[in-house]
RNA sequence: GGGCCUUUAGCUCAGUUGGUGAGAGCGCACGCCUGAUAAGCGUGAGGUCCCUGGUUCAACUCCAGGAAGGCCCA
């Protein structure tokens, strides 16, 4: 010690900072995220971690597999926010299981097929002028698959950089030969079901270019139609209306329908009616004429009518089943109710040609109307029509002055409005009916005699949805749908493998499909589109109706099929775990993935292809509008990464509650990066004061401990507890709330505060120290291994400055401990709550002091506490972290706080009677360290 | 337009079967400490529980209607 430096108005200051035990650690202050991720990710690869995580656990049976089925996004460009949250929620759950001594293994997929992967390249070649390309193939084909490739090798980089662990060396790719042959499987088990048939249904179609066109080849732009209106003559009313008509039977009554396209009546079968909106018949010159309240008058103006005076008033609903004629083909018209039709424009009625248009479409299947559809590929009227051979733009004019001289026309004027053209040949669209292929969902399966509605819906009750109305979602969503329609008229993706005849007949036996997919599993779908037939089907096989010469099919699967089927090779071919235990998608999925999954896995397998299906919403900015380019309010992954790291991208992707959807703004990382860096400080604090430590020397057992130490102990267990839960639920923001509380209130706040004085100052060895210590340790393992399935490179950086007899490798090839040091205390724990609730109000008096000035630090006190009940407790100084407490038995609770007498003990700071600057505990240590520590 | 869902302090979230004045943490403000230091501690101020009706002795909680937003469909 020296005074030699000492100026003459200060007293001479001893230094006993020496003989302390001050933390220590090479664990740094700062995360340095950019930093170290990289070089972290550099060093699994190297010691291939992953395969170790992965085959940890390998031995254990069956039922200690967990298996994560992904869902392949399409790569068809950079990840985004959306993509991230989903694969980091997939990674936590994955990671957790495997801690939790499961074997779980994560096969990564992509949506190789279909139209995104088709729009990118045709883009590229449309910017290239190579466009006429696109009509080779076999070269297109390929050109898609390299496109694919690409962006699954720069997906797949950036998913690694998320610190996803899964077998990014044995992805599945909807276009590998194997995955192929599993779709092709699945659709011969439904084909032989019987549940898949040809079908009509319209879709857009360009009569120039004689091509389907899917929706986003459709671009919108002006036209010019024919908007007419025209006479439905009744010839029936329904039950409900005959009473209402009766007395103006001698007035013939008409629907009036609106139209712009003409040509489609021809096809028309029926005339719909809203349900709900009033409608009204009206005089004028001896006729009764019936349209929507709403619009009579609109419709008298415009089309000059005279008279119109209100005779009848009903709902639509009441009509329905009234009987209409054709305007001018002698056939009925039945009235039906359909909600899509407004009372916005045009009569309140609508022309009904199932074959020309989806609502239609949808409709005329419900009330099972016939489909006409009396056009060709090139747009022309065929032979059912007296306006055969005409382009259907063209007889506009000739049906409406058809209708003219009979009669049936009451108003026509041209009109521009927009309407769908072709993106290609800009001539506009038409919509036609064509042959499809469907998958029946009210057709009992051969096997199970069950429809695929019937069996789904069954099935639904036995998954488990995670939320709970995701189950109610898909329900409604399985009630309501249609057949599938899972022909596409496209290129890019896995061939119906059925072979037609010219006779009309159709081959999908078990046997030639099964042959098929033994070509494809050696040389992929590609040889569906190169081979001729004859090499396709077994030798010499031909049709089985009429021995004629069978034709492959040229349509395509839809890629839901594709996506659909993953279960088949995927978690069948590959992993023999049917079914997969988890599902896990953004909620948009219940219509996409879950259900096409569940129907093929339904109608291919006759079960579910998962056990619990878990959705996560859709990314909103901090107001709640989704994210969009125009709006400017999209957050890119690779930013937040560079501006923050990954482990605070994937704390925030745990901390939000993913049921609805997720708001991010800079706002909400910086709050991450907050409540991340509070659990990593605290983690560093803990390993700080361990660094003389030996969980094999120094351990002291639980009954040794002091209470305070085995409170906190229990309370860890309890945090462990509510954490496992959480995990187990999905209910990753509680998860984090619980960790980030626990190290804010009751470890930083509460017991890391007052322990430090006993871990600076009392003897480096002594059972005070080494109590608080074994405290330590479990609390930094426990907090450690808690956190490691979400902050996968903090959790590891962390590992490696933990000082543990056992060390694995890595983290996260540890398994969680089931066994507690302390086991929760219930009675402890309230015991504990009770004096932190009395150490509230205390410190709300000595604020009050700090105040006035009168003290700085709480060291500088002496408190007072009168209890009605006496809490069994010895050790308040240093639980209140005052330099004197007094707790007396008295009839009411009161407190009185002054300030301390003594002197400051230049060791603890403590105020205290001093014996050579030194409180008596400050000198018994020093005395203890001796001359060893003595150099300041 | 239909189905499902969301709406509690600036932010992220709790609020069990309706029952004493609505909770936490963060952030913020003010202060303390300088032996977790680009850290730590304390105190405090923040809410028409989306709105409107209804049921009830009593509603953030139940019912009806509406608004805003999201996903899916039309």
């Amino acid at each position: 010690m020296s005074d030699n430096n000492t100026t003459i108005d200060e007293t001479p200051k001893k230094n006993f900072k020496h003989t302390l035990n001050l933390p220590k650690t090479d664990f740094p202050i700062r995360a340095g995220l950019a930093k170290i991720e990289p070089a972290i990710l550099e060093e699994w690869k190297e010691t291939d971690l992953s395969n170790k995580i992965s085959e940890k656990n390998t031995s254990l049976d069956e039922k200690k597999s967990f298996l994560l089925h992904d869902g392949p996004p399409y790569p068809n460009g950079n990840i985004h926010m959306g993509h991230a949250l989903n694969k980091v929620l997939k990674d936590v759950v994955v990671r957790y299981r495997n801690k939790k001594g499961f074997h779980g293994r994560y096969i990564p997929g992509w949506d190789c097929h279909g139209l995104p992967i088709e729009t990118q390249v045709i883009k590229a070649l449309k910017k290239s002028g190579d466009e006429e390309k696109k009509k080779d193939v076999k070269w297109f084909r390929d050109e898609c698959k390299r496109f694919a490739l690409d962006y699954v090798d720069t997906q797949k980089d950036e998913f690694k950089r998320l610190g996803v662990f899964a077998e990014w060396d044995q992805p599945y790719l909807t276009l590998q030969k194997e995955y192929e042959a599993g779709v092709v499987r699945s659709f011969g088990l439904m084909a032989n079901e019987g549940i898949i048939y040809k079908g009509r249904k319209p879709i857009h179609w360009c009569t120039s270019c004689e091509t389907a066109l899917a929706e986003a080849e459709i671009e919108y732009a002006d036209h010019r139609s024919p908007s007419i209106f025209v006479k439905f003559p009744i010839r029936s009313f329904s039950e409900k209306l005959q009473g209402l008509f009766q007395k103006y039977s001698d007035k013939q009554a008409q629907l009036i329908v609106w139209t712009t396209t003409p040509w489609t009546l021809p096809s028309n079968v029926a005339v719909a009616a809203h349900p709900s909106i009033n409608y009204v018949a009206f005089e004028s010159e001896g006729k009764l004429y019936i349209v929507a309240e709403k619009l009579k008058s609109k419709i008298i103006e415009n089309l000059e009518m005279a008279g119109g005076e209100t005779l009848v008033e009903f709902k639509g609903e009441d009509i329905a089943g009234s009987v209409a004629s054709h305007p001018f083909i002698d056939r009925e018209a039945p009235v039906v109710a359909a909600r899509y039709v407004t009372e916005e424009d045009g009569t309140g009625f609508v022309h009904l040609a199932p074959g020309h248009g989806q609502d239609d479409y949808i409709t005329g299947l419900e009330h099972k109307l016939p489909m006409i559809m009396p056009v060709d590929d090139k747009g022309r009227f065929t032979e059912d029509v007296q306006w055969k051979g005409i382009h259907v733009f063209e007889a506009n004019r000739a049906i409406c002055e058809y209708m003219e001289e009979q009669g049936s026309l009451l108003k026509l004027k041209m009109i521009k409005h927009s309407y769908p053209h072709c993106w290609r040949c800009k001539s506009p669209v038409i919509f036609r009916a064509t042959e499809q292929w469907f998958v029946a969902m009210d057709k009992p399966l051969k096997s199970s005699n069950k429809t695929l509605r019937n069996m789904a819906l069954e099935a639904i009750d036995d998954v488990e949805w995670f939320p709970k109305w995701g189950k109610k979602r898909i329900t409604s969503m399985i009630e309501g749908r249609p057949d599938w329609c899972i022909s596409r008229q496209r290129n890019w993706g896995i061939p119906i493998p059925v072979f037609n005849c010219e006779c009309g007949s159709s081959d999908m036996s078990l046997n030639v499909i099964q042959h098929v997919e033994s070509i494809i599993k050696e040389e992929g779908t590609m040889a569906w589109v190169s081979k001729p037939e004859k090499e396709l089907l077994p030798d010499g096989y031909v049709c089985t109706s009429c021995g004629g010469e069978l034709k492959k099919e040229t349509d395509i699967l839809d890629v839901w099929f594709e996506s659909g089927s993953s279960f088949a090779n995927v978690v069948e071919d590959r992993l023999d775990h049917f079914p997969a235990d988890l599902y896990l998608e953004g909620s948009d999925q219940h219509r996409g993935w879950f259900q096409s999954s569940l129907l093929i896995g339904l109608a291919s397998k006759g079960k579910a292809p998962f056990k619990q299906v878990l959705t996560h919403g859709f990314l909103v900015d901090e107001k709640g509008r989704k994210m969009s380019k125009s709006i400017g309010n999209v957050i890119a992954p690779k930013d937040i990464i560079r501006d923050y790291g990954v482990d605070i991208l994937r704390w925030w992707a745990a901390s939000t509650e993913i049921k609805n959807d997720v708001g991010i703004s800079r706002n909400v990382f910086n709050q991450a990066r907050d409540s991340f860096s509070k659990v990593r400080n605290t983690i560093r604090f803990c390993l700080s004061n361990l660094y003389d430590f030996s969980d094999e020397t120094d351990c002291l057992k639980p009954n040794e401990l002091n209470e305070i130490d085995r409170w906190i102990l229990s309370e860890c267990s309890k945090l462990k507890q509510d954490v496992h839960n959480f995990y187990e639920s999905y209910e990753f923001h509680r998860l984090t709330q619980s960790i980030h509380h626990f190290c804010t209130v009751t470890l930083s706040n509460q017991y890391l505060d007052i322990v430090k004085d006993r871990l600076y100052c009392s003897e480096k060895t002594g059972q005070d120290r080494r109590s608080t210590q074994t405290a330590l340790f479990y609390l930094v393992e426990t907090l450690i291994k808690l956190v490691a399935p979400i902050l996968v490179f903090t959790s590891e950086d962390a590992y490696r400055f933990f000082n543990v007899s056992k060390k694995e490798e890595s983290i996260h090839l540890s398994n969680f401990d089931d066994t507690n040091c302390v086991d929760f205390d219930e009675s402890l724990s309230q015991k504990w709550k009770d004096m932190f609730d009395i150490k509230t109000l205390v410190y709300k008096q000595l604020e009050e002091l700090r105040k006035q000035k009168e003290i700085g630090s709480f060291l500088e006190t002496k408190v007072s506490i009168t209890l009605e009940k006496m809490v069994d407790y010895s050790d308040w100084e240093s639980f209140l972290i005052v330099s004197g407490v007094d707790v007396l038995k008295g009839d009411s609770f009161s407190l009185s706080v002054v300030k301390a007498s003594g002197e400051k003990c230049l060791r603890c700071w403590r105020y205290e009677d001093l014996n050579d600057d030194l409180c008596s505990r400050c000198s018994t240590a020093v005395l203890a360290i001796g001359d060893e520590g003595e150099n300041g």
